[in-house]
This record gives structure tokens, C-alpha cells and sequence, in this order.
DNA sequence: TTTAATGAATGAAACGTTAAAATCGGTTCT
DNA sequence: AGAACCGATTTTAACGTTTCATTCATTAAA
């Protein structure tokens, strides 16, 4: 912030007050036409620009949204975030981005600082925070989306994927190639979504009547250097699996690397399964059979949630879904085949 | 922004005068020790925040920047904001981030409406903007700071890779592999980046004594989509090249899965090269030989020098380096071999 | 002619903060 | 006794807006 020219300068230069200038610009019918017209020309030709700080102040609304990622260069991330933005560019709010890199203390401290900001709104990717901050939330009285968050409760609203559903798909598909011994590899990280998963994977195998076999599941990090490690486990077993349920498409990635340095490939000795369906997944080799998650809809979901929230504002009763659950779609493409098919 | 408890407040509540109060939060000298504390005590445990909006305007700074990407969901540009992120939140200063989808008109839109929020200093990535703009940017009288600009110009303080060199490393490393029939994939998109990475290309050729072979040159859009068409018609050539360079890593992914479909695999039929190093190029089935960009790093000198930008100030005379150059490292991986060594 | 109503503009207050200037009772110096 | 200074605080102004209340001509109605 500089040297900027502000209503009042203008004010002066058309020779009139400062509070005209605002109607003029405002179009407002208050005001004569033609001082209307020459007011806005002189705006322009001085490259006016309204200040939004000034504006904030008196409007008590700053037309500003915080969003808070654990960390934007994730693949996952940057299409949400970006689907986000879409919808709050349309509306005309500008997004603060920050990223709490999984740590539930970094994320208060950001969302603090969004506060101090005076967003009208905060969105939370993969959110951490769990009892420890709820009070405290709470008393921020600021709008608060989650997005796939960590930790369920009811203290917000919510966008997510409906994990048990998508993952109960993948695991019929993979049962009905015949697969029997079918591993899964977690996210060490947990949160919620690790644990609907892995309850998807265990309930289908119930249904199918096949026993748990505590050592076909692993954990990873969520990253290629946790699927690699964790496949590397499950190779070393007698009895092999024939398929493996990774956690996410990155999980799904190490396990390609591993398995190859193994001398084995996909979906010959074992089928692998993602979930996400990131970019690359459909030009790996083999190409990933994964869940594809609608990341950019999720965006646009939880910021079009968001400014309803901002809409009905203290009316209290508008009566809006609390947790949206979005559809992942199962897509099946070369790293799944029938046990043995090699 | 809706009821947050004021400077004023508190000063109500602790019966003394507004600035006093402010005055103790910031722990002035000018204040009685006793008040000071019970001042401070108030102010917690009524949770006030103090408010940004109301501080910038008397300020004259919003500690806030401005980052334009072209697109948050491109892997190439998600580490670059992190470093962005990870310094602007070390000296306590937030971040719009707006995506342009590479539309210089867009671009500008976005910095206008990051000019009326009075940021600080905008950083682009990217930048397109052409002649066009550029008295519009200079008459904004921000700080900016362009990463990777995909116009060459004087007019403003920028970060980029030291393409020319990387280029000639890369192709260097290609040419002591014996090769001599050697494709380049560029980014139709255009922009400084693939200019200067062909240069490198044709430059290396004619030092090795190789005549420029324009059937060789083929552009495809620096996503994977691109790379699959590109390479399809190399490899419809009678002569085809041993070797491709490609303009990226998603347009190399993008030819490793059509050489598969042809039947053909890397290093063995044909070497491939990548640039920029992405998450997954060492997982890639070769894995990829590349040059590693240092991205998160270039967002951090971007967002250092932009700070630095800011402390100068009015002071003029600073002296800063105006054009950042990164040199980008050889990672030479699997993907690339001796010609015929099938 | 007085009173009302209208159109167009101005003045003032407010938003939350900082900072310069002013106040004020109490020393201390000259 | 008066000036100068002290520490601790208050008053006031400013930042850029919006908006409510006011003013001031004109014009229309009574």
C-alpha cells in the first residue's frame, strides 16, 4: 500500500464531496446524471481503484475467504483448491491460502490468523483439528467449511467423499476377478478417510466370508515412499496376496516401483488398486485401476456451501445439509485381472 | 466479519482510553506496567484479535501479497507456491492466490482486484502478460515479481531456471550416449521456457556438428495429451529419432505410455527425457532421466526477493539483482541409454 | 403567499486501528 | 514561586469507505 488515489482525491478534483464520488461510482440514482458520468470519467482516468480496506471497515465484510490445505504441491490439493477458487472468483471473493503441513497446532495458528484477517469464511482441506480446538472454533463465530476432514464431528459442515461406498466398489471388483487374499495399505497419517477405507475393505471381505488376515494389511504414509516400503513387507510373506488395496494413487505408485524392483509386475503376479485417480494414474504401466474422486467438484461444493452459509447469515434457520457426501466413481483400467493370470 | 470485540471494547471494559489500549497490546514502554498486565489479561480472555483491516488502513500495509498461478492443480506449480507460502507465513504475511489459466486477460484481472486490496507486492507465476500490460503494471506502482515469466522484459524483478544451460546438460548427456538422432517435444503454449529450452537443443546439435532435421521438432501442449500425440508422429518417421527431449516431465509421461502402445519401451527402442523433475519421474517405469528444478526453492527466492523489494521501499537505490537466475540439476535415471542398446 | 414536496448535493458519524499532541498531578531544579 | 520535566494517561486526528441526516434550492400544492 502506497500512494493510492482515493475518494476524497477525486472528491476534490470534480469539486464536490467525498460522498458523492461513493454514490457516483455506485451508480446510485441519488445522484445527478451528468456529475455521475463526469465522476466516473475522472476515475478512470486517474485509475481509481476502491479500496477494499476502507471498504471492510464500514461493510463489515472483507469478500475474502481463508482456505487452509496441509500442503498445496499434493496432487490431491491442488485440484480442490483450484475448484475452490473457480467458485469464489465467480462470486468475487479472493482466497488466502495456507498450508498447515498436517500439524494441528500450524493449523489453528493459520486459522487465527485468517480470523485477525477478518475472512468472512474458512475452508479447512483434510483438517486436523480435533476436540482439542472445537471450543475454540466454535467461539470464532466465522463460517467453517471442511473438506474431507480428519476427524468426524458435528461441530461444522462438511464436504466429503463417501469412502465406505467407493471403497466397498473397488473391493467387489477385485472380488469378483476372484481374488481371495487381498491386502490393504493404509495411511499411517489416519484420519478418517484411512479408516473408512480399511472398515470398507473389512466389511467386504466379511460379506464375502473371508477371514481378516492381520498380516495382509501394512501402513504407509500415504506418499510413493510408503507404498514401496509397505509392499515391500507383503512380498516377503509365504503366502502372497494376490491383489493389494492401496490407500491412494501416490501409496499406489511406490507399490508399482517395489513391485518391479521385485522382478513382478501388475496385474500379472498381483493387481493393485489406487484411490484418487490423479492425473497420472491413467498413464502408469499399467495403467491404475483407482476411485476417482471428483476433487475439483469437492472445490466448488464446499465453497458454494460456504457462501450459502455467508448468505443466511444470522437468519438462523436456513436448513443446509450439514455434510455433503460426494460419489467416488470406481474406474477400472489395466492393473486389475484375475488371480494367476500371468 | 461479523461481532468481533474492538480495541474500544476492551478499553471500556478496563476503563481506560482506546490507544492506551492499544498501546499495552503492543507492549509500548509508555504504559504502566499493572495496566499494561491487566490489559492483556482482558484482552485474552475476551479473545480479541486485533483487526487487520482497521491496522492497514492507518499502516498503509496490509502485510498481504498477491500469487497469480496459472493453474494451483499443475504439479509444477503446487511446490513453487509452497515456497511462496513457507517464507510470506515465516515474516507473518498472508496470500491471495488467484489462477489465471495461462489468460493474460485474466491475469490482469487478478492483479487489478489484488490492487484493490492493497496488497503489498504481486508475484506471477508464469506471467503471460505481454507488452500489453505493462504500462498498466508499472502505473500500479507494486512490487512485483515474476517466476518463470514467459516474456522476456525489463520491466520487472523476476526468478527463473537457467533453461539454456539445463538444456545443453541434458542434451550433452544425450549426445556422449552416442546419439545423434534426437527429437525435440516442445510446448505449443510457447513461452520463454520452451524458447529457450529448443535454443538449448538446436544450439547443442550444431556444436556436436549435427544438421538441425525439422521433422525432428514437434509441439504438443506440456501435458501428458500433448506428449502421446507428439510422439506418435515421430514415430510414424521413416528415420526415427534414438532419443526425445521433451519440454517436461507430463509431456514425457505422456510418450512413455504411447511408446508402450507401440509396442516400443524406453531406454531400449528409444531414450526419453523429462524437465522439471516432478514427484513422480523417479517412479515412472523407467525411471526418469530429468533436470531438477529447484521449484520450492524459486518460490522462496521469489517471495525473498519480493520482500526485499518491500523493505527498500521508497530508499530506491537498493541494488537488487533484477533477474534471478536458477540453474536446474541433471538427474540422469534409466529412461535414457546408449542408442540400439535393445 | 405560505407550506410541502422534490431533487441534488453536502456534512457528519461510524468502522478499528495508530500516533501525534495535549492534559494533569506531582517532582525537581533554579 | 515559576519553569521545566516526569510518567501515565487521554484527546484528537487520520486512514478510505458507506450511509444517515441535513441543507438548500426549486417547484408544486394549498
Amino acid at each position: 500500500m502506497g500512494k493510492h488515489i482515493s475518494i476524497k482525491d477525486l472528491a476534490q478534483i470534480a469539486n464536490v464531496s467525498h460522498s458523492t464520488v461513493s454514490r457516483a461510482l455506485r451508480n446510485s440514482p441519488l445522484v445527478n446524471a451528468e456529475t455521475s458520468e463526469l465522476i466516473q470519467r475522472l476515475a478512470n482516468e486517474h485509475g481509481y481503484r476502491p479500496s477494499w480496506v476502507g471498504r471492510s471497515l464500514v461493510m463489515r465484510e472483507t469478500r475474502t475467504i481463508g482456505c487452509v490445505v496441509t500442503n498445496i504441491s499434493d496432487p490431491f490439493v491442488g485440484p480442490v483448491v483450484r475448484g475452490v477458487e473457480a467458485v469464489a472468483n465467480e462470486r468475487n471473493y479472493a482466497v488466502f491460502l495456507a498450508n498447515s503441513n498436517g500439524d494441528p497446532y500450524r493449523e489453528m495458528e493459520v486459522v487465527r490468523s485468517f480470523h485477525e484477517r477478518r475472512v468472512d469464511g474458512i475452508l479447512v482441506a483434510a483438517s486436523r483439528v480435533g476436540g482439542l480446538y472445537i471450543p475454540e472454533l466454535a467461539e470464532l463465530e466465522v463460517p467453517l467449511v471442511l473438506i474431507n476432514n480428519q476427524h468426524s464431528g458435528e461441530y461444522a459442515y462438511s464436504v466429503s467423499i463417501d469412502n465406505p461406498g467407493a471403497s466397498r466398489d473397488l473391493m467387489n471388483h477385485l472380488l469378483s476377478l476372484g481374488h481371495r487374499r487381498i491386502a490393504y495399505i493404509g495411511d499411517r497419517g489416519g484420519g478418517q478417510s484411512d479408516g473408512e477405507r480399511r472398515a470398507g475393505y473389512e466389511l467386504a471381505l466379511k460379506e464375502a466370508g473371508i477371514p481378516l488376515d492381520r498380516q495382509l494389511i501394512e501402513y504407509g504414509d500415504s506418499q510413493p515412499e510408503g507404498g514401496c516400503a509397505a509392499i515391500r513387507n507383503l512380498l516377503r510373506l509365504r503366502r502372497r496376496p494376490t491383489a493389494v488395496f492401496c490407500y491412494n494413487d501416490l501409496t499406489a505408485l511406490g507399490a508399482y516401483a517395489e513391485l518391479r524392483a521385485a522382478g513382478l509386475s501388475a496385474p500379472g503376479d498381483i493387481s493393485i488398486t489406487g484411490f484418487d485417480d490423479l492425473f497420472f494414474a491413467p498413464y502408469l504401466q499399467p495403467p491404475l485401476t483407482t476411485v476417482r474422486q471428483p476433487m475439483h467438484e469437492m472445490g466448488r461444493s464446499a465453497m458454494t456451501l460456504l457462501l450459502e452459509l455467508l448468505a443466511q447469515n444470522g437468519d438462523g434457520a436456513g436448513e443446509l445439509e450439514r455434510n455433503v457426501k460426494m460419489s467416488g466413481e470406481l474406474v477400472v483400467r489395466k492393473s486389475t485381472a484375475p488371480p494367476g493370470g500371468n
